[in-house]
RNA sequence: GGGCCCGUAGCUUAGCCUGGUUAGAGCGCCCGGCUGAUAACCGGGAGGUCCGGGGUUCGAAUCCCCGCGGGCCCA
């Protein structure tokens, strides 16, 4: 089957038109299930890849298409290497940013409202719809016009019951091994939407933001008349007020007031001066904090908040590495239960851990005097009470930057909750000896994910949502002590006593998991801990839900662990690491082998693309206007794939585009002139002709042999930019700029079958090319197999891309013929450099140039002397050893590094009439273009002209002229009737050229 | 506050690990040329305190120290 645009008896390649041959070339693959048949598994060795799964929300853009390029070209690589590859999808579909967009399309704007107006059924269908919406923007634009073969139609999905019963599992499985655990924990709240945010969401929400900023004294207990003073900018927080902690190496002053004493550090003594206006104070005594520790002083709102009359071991002074000397007084108001860090020393030291404000922001009874008030409110009535009691200092207000709800601006409070933790702290040793067998690139990465691993905290797996997995673990309704967790739907089913009637899909999911009435020999009534799991394990277990692992332990044990995965940089602390913790938790080993960290793209500026400065280029409007390869090309070769890139539109264009049309017309222009020939590969075999291969040829095999091996050493490190440079540089610069230059003469020539040698040099050399290309272009090297290779060779395979790359052909690797070349380029570009020097063109033959250089050059460059000979357009090039002499008279010169070239600068006659008869045929190549002439077709010309120059040259030259312009006849006369005539200016002289279709000799 | 990385032409960068020609490219700019595959291409030119300072060395963009500026991650 042919493709429709290359339709036709001859092979005419039309210019390249991306966007129409990659949807040609699009269906040609869907016709013939192409990446179905690429995707089979053979029985060989396997590249298993595991697929990061997008999150099924918003477009993608960019930035998600270069990560998805370097998959399939991972994938397609290791394929044409000879693996079978495992390349299944999959989408990562529930969690928090599906329930934030749903609320905004539902108009919701609390939490309450989901349970209260719209149901959580409704709720969860339109989380669903949401999901199948994003689907079909992610499939299209992010997968199928990019080229990618990821196999999406047995695609995993995180909210699949077969899928999520893994999360179960895994959750199970920590609880087995005593890692699962019920405790506090510090976490940012938004009080309006009534959810914990993860620390990403919080550094969304950044903002400038006004504070109170007061100042208080705390009474030091046993001590009439000093005290603690200390800054906070949440007057609220002292509600829950536990500690006073130093640094303990740090200097305290005891300031003398007169009537009272402050501690104060030494170093802020100054600042704190200047802000409350004091300047007549004495530093009456000087203390390490370390000396503080353990004084004790009395609660400020003591009688106000009657829970901290039991406090027995709290209100001390202790001291934390933590404590700023930079602002503040030095002494620091510890609030266990609303910052993290207050809360590790409340745990340290068994301060009691009080939250006293609820998810919603308001204080509960544990508030006393300040029940029923959100924390604002509360903090206006702290100050009031506090400046009653004499203990408030100063009020004023300071700005400052505060996390705030990123979806509704309401500014953040920490609390103190209850959640379920999997102690990943204990198995920081496993995961570092798990992380050994894992290849990082690049490699500067590997101590960064050491570094988070030897660090890493417990893990926070409960969130108080929705859509989400729902935390199997269940508590005795009469015994809240024992605790039950679920690890499969069946086990779901064996202890269920009544079932709801839905599918399994929405049975494993809230609403309807909490439907589920479960009944066990000790006991008769379980309940559902009211919260779904930390999203991250989703994808964390997608190593073995993917494949469902536990039901297909064959399949499953050939891929694991994955041979490759690749993401951006910033799933280091996300998928990377929820991949190998979770796998440590159930198998103590890492899930994959090879990591590919991304950098991220930005825009060409170099800032970050967001919404908010409008310059997000998005997977669709790229591929619309550059099409898929260009793009990828582009992704791939300009930078280190762990670089962050710097996307400019405009270089897809200029650079990448360009690149992809010089390769497709040297592909062109071998075509044409094989068909016209009726070159067979099969027949004209580049070994039939071995001793008749030129320097060129020899070169140009040697170096894509060379290329081929230099193109798997960079990738077997994942240089991926630097193996895709190669194949351009190749294409570029020594096959179309040197070597199709070199052979255009050959391949003109009639007179012998020469241009044979060059056919089977050429196809030996595209056909390789192409396989190398095909991983980074598939789309159009589909094309050019297809249009070209399959032209020749019918037999071969029906896709490039289920062929396999050829060994290196060490019989054509020529070192000392690619070192020849490499010296004789660089005398070519001298000799343009004195040629521009001099003002003659190239198309002006010269009589001779001399090259005087060491023995060891002259060798090289005497294999290549009719390179520089017929690049350079001189008659003969003259190899002197040093010491010889060519700077005579006659001689323009450059000499540079113990080499000298000397061109001689006469024209005589001779060189003239020539370099005449050149411009001629030039103008007339010119004219048949414009008259769209075929390539083989024969023309009458007819020349007047004024010049005599002109007339001898033509004289002299009749059969050259003739010959390349394939006349068949050349007339000195005034063209007559049916001629297309333009009179031309050469060499200030007029010449009248007329061209017609030559007329049979009647 | 801690960790990691980076700083080379107007812009994007190679070279740095392993010290040694005249620091190399692409884009942009200027001049010239080529073109029967080329929507292309080629040659030349202008443009560099290799972030600053100090050290090691016969010799530093490269190694070491300090500083400045930027990025990423963590707190």
């Amino acid at each position: 089957m042919r493709l429709s645009i290359f339709s036709g008896s001859t092979i005419d390649l039309p210019p390249l038109d991306v966007r129409k041959i990659e949807d040609e070339v699009r269906k040609y693959w869907r016709e013939r299930s192409v990446p179905q048949k690429w995707r089979t598994l053979s029985g060989k060795k396997i590249f298993s890849f595991l697929e990061g799964p997008p999150t099924a929300n918003g477009y993608p853009h960019v930035g998600h298409l270069r990560g998805r390029i370097y998959k399939d070209f991972a994938l397609r690589y290791h394929k044409i290497l000879g693996y079978d590859v495992w390349a299944q999808g999959g989408w990562d579909e529930q969690g928090l940013p599906v329930e934030v967009e749903v609320e905004k399309k539902l108009g919701i704007r609390t939490k309450r409202e989901i349970f209260e107006r719209v149901g959580l059924e409704k709720f969860v269908e339109e989380c669903n719809k949401l999901v199948d919406y994003y689907l079909t923007y992610w499939k299209l634009y992010a997968t199928e016009l990019v080229g990618l073969w990821l196999d999406l139609e047995n695609a995993y999905e995180t909210r699949r019951s077969r899928y999520l019963e893994y999360v179960w599992y895994l959750v199970k499985r920590a609880w087995e091994r005593g890692l699962l655990y019920e405790g506090y924990r510090v976490l940012p709240f938004c009080p309006r939407c009534e959810t914990a945010l993860s620390d990403a969401e919080v550094d969304m929400g950044y903002e400038e933001r006004e504070s109170p900023s007061i100042y208080v004294k705390l009474k030091i207990e046993g001590r009439d008349g000093d005290y603690l003073l200390v800054w906070t900018t949440t007057p609220w927080t002292l509600i829950d007020n536990e500690a006073v902690a130093v640094r303990s190496d740090a200097e305290y002053c005891l300031l003398d007031l007169g009537s009272e004493r402050w501690f104060v550090a030494k170093q802020l003594v100054e600042r704190v001066g200047a802000e409350l206006g004091i300047s007549s104070w004495r530093c009456v005594e000087e203390l390490k904090g370390a000396e503080l520790r353990g004084l004790r002083y009395e609660h400020p709102l003591l009688n106000e908040v009657p829970l901290h009359r039991d406090h027995a071991n709290g209100h001390v002074v202790l001291d934390a590495g933590f404590v700023s000397l930079e602002e503040g007084t030095g002494l620091v108001h510890i609030a266990p239960g609303h910052g993290p860090e207050d809360f590790e020393l409340g745990v340290q030291h068994g301060l009691p851990v009080t939250s006293t404000v609820g998810i919603d922001g308001v204080f509960d009874e544990g508030a006393g005097l300040f029940k029923g008030l959100s924390v604002s409110e509360a903090s206006e009535l702290v100050i009031n009470v506090l400046s009653k009691k004499k203990l408030l200092v100063r009020s004023g207000r300071v700005v400052h930057r505060y996390p705030h709800c990123w979806r509704c601006g309401t500014p953040l409070i920490y609390r103190a909750d209850r959640q379920w933790f999997i102690a990943m702290s204990r198995l920081r040793s496993k995961l570092l000896e798990a992380l050994n067998s894992v290849e990082i690139f690049p490699r500067v990465h590997r101590s960064r994910f050491e570094s988070w691993l030897a660090n890493v905290k417990d893990w926070t797996i409960s969130r108080s949502r929705i859509w989400g997995t729902p935390l199997p673990i269940w508590r005795c309704a009469d015994d809240p002590s024992k605790v039950l967790v679920i690890g499969s739907l069946d086990e779901l089913k064996r202890y269920a006593s009544s079932l709801p009637s839905v599918d399994e899909d929405r049975l494993a999911h809230r609403p309807w998991i909490d439907m589920v009435e479960l009944k066990t020999p000790d006991c008769s009534r379980w309940v559902r801990e009211p919260f779904v799991v930390d999203v991250w394990i989703d994808s964390g277990v997608a190593w073995i839900a993917s494949v469902d692992g536990l039901r297909n332990r064959d399949l499953f044990s050939k891929l694991f662990p994955y041979s490759f995965i690749t993401e951006a940089i910033d799933q280091t602390r996300g998928w990377f690491y929820s991949l190998i913790a979770t796998s440590v938790i159930d198998v103590d080993a890492a899930p994959y082998a090879q990591v590919l960290i991304q950098g991220h793209v930005l825009d060409k500026y170099g800032r970050k693309m967001s919404k908010h400065l409008g310059n997000v280029v998005y997977a669709e409007e790229a591929l619309k206007k550059f099409g898929a390869d260009p793009l990828r090309l582009y992704l791939l070769y300009r930078y280190p794939p762990g670089d962050s890139f710097m996307f400019d539109p405009e270089e897809v264009r200029k650079v990448s585009f360009g690149a992809l049309n010089i390769v497709w017309n040297v592909f062109r222009f071998a075509a044409m002139y094989m068909d016209l020939d009726l070159f067979n590969p099969r027949k004209h075999r580049l070994e039939n002709y071995e001793n008749r291969l030129s320097v060129e040829d020899r070169w140009i095999l040697s170096r894509i042999n060379t290329v081929a091996r230099e193109f798997t050493d960079y990738l077997s490190r994942y240089e991926v930019h630097k193996a895709v440079q190669l194949l351009v540089d190749f294409a570029v610069n020594d096959l179309s700029r040197t070597y199709l230059k070199l052979v255009r003469p050959r391949v003109w020539s009639e007179e012998s079958d020469d241009r044979f040698v060059v056919y089977a040099t050429l196809y030996y050399t595209l056909k390789r090319l192409l396989k190398l290309f095909s991983p980074a272009v598939p789309h159009i090297s589909e094309a050019l197999w297809l249009y070209f290779v399959k032209h020749f060779e019918p037999e071969e395979l029906e896709s490039v891309h289920l062929a396999k790359l050829d060994e290196v052909d060490e019989g054509r690797v020529e070192p000392y013929i690619e070192e020849s070349f490499r010296a004789a380029l660089k005398i070519v570009e001298v000799l343009a450099f004195l040629r521009s020097k001099l003002g003659i063109k190239i198309r002006y033959p010269l009589r001779e140039a001399i090259v005087v250089a060491d023995e060891e050059t002259l060798k090289k460059l005497d294999l290549a002397r009719s390179v520089v000979s017929r690049l350079s357009n001189v008659k003969r090039v003259e190899l002197l050893p040093v010491k010889s002499k060519c700077l005579e008279d006659g001689y323009e010169y450059v000499q540079e590094g113990g080499v000298t070239v000397c061109l001689q600068k006469v024209v005589d006659r001779e060189l003239y009439a020539e370099a005449l008869a050149r411009e001629i045929i030039r103008r007339i190549q010119v004219m048949r273009k414009e008259m769209n002439l075929d390539i083989a077709e024969y023309v009458d010309v007819a020349i007047e002209t004024d010049s005599e120059d002109i007339a001898t040259s033509l004289q002299v030259f009749r059969e050259y002229v003739s010959k390349e312009v394939r006349a068949l006849r050349l007339l000195q006369e005034s063209p007559g009737e049916g001629f297309y005539v333009k009179t031309w200016d050469i060499e200030g002289f007029t010449v009248r050229i007329g061209l017609r279709r030559a007329q049979s000799s009647s």
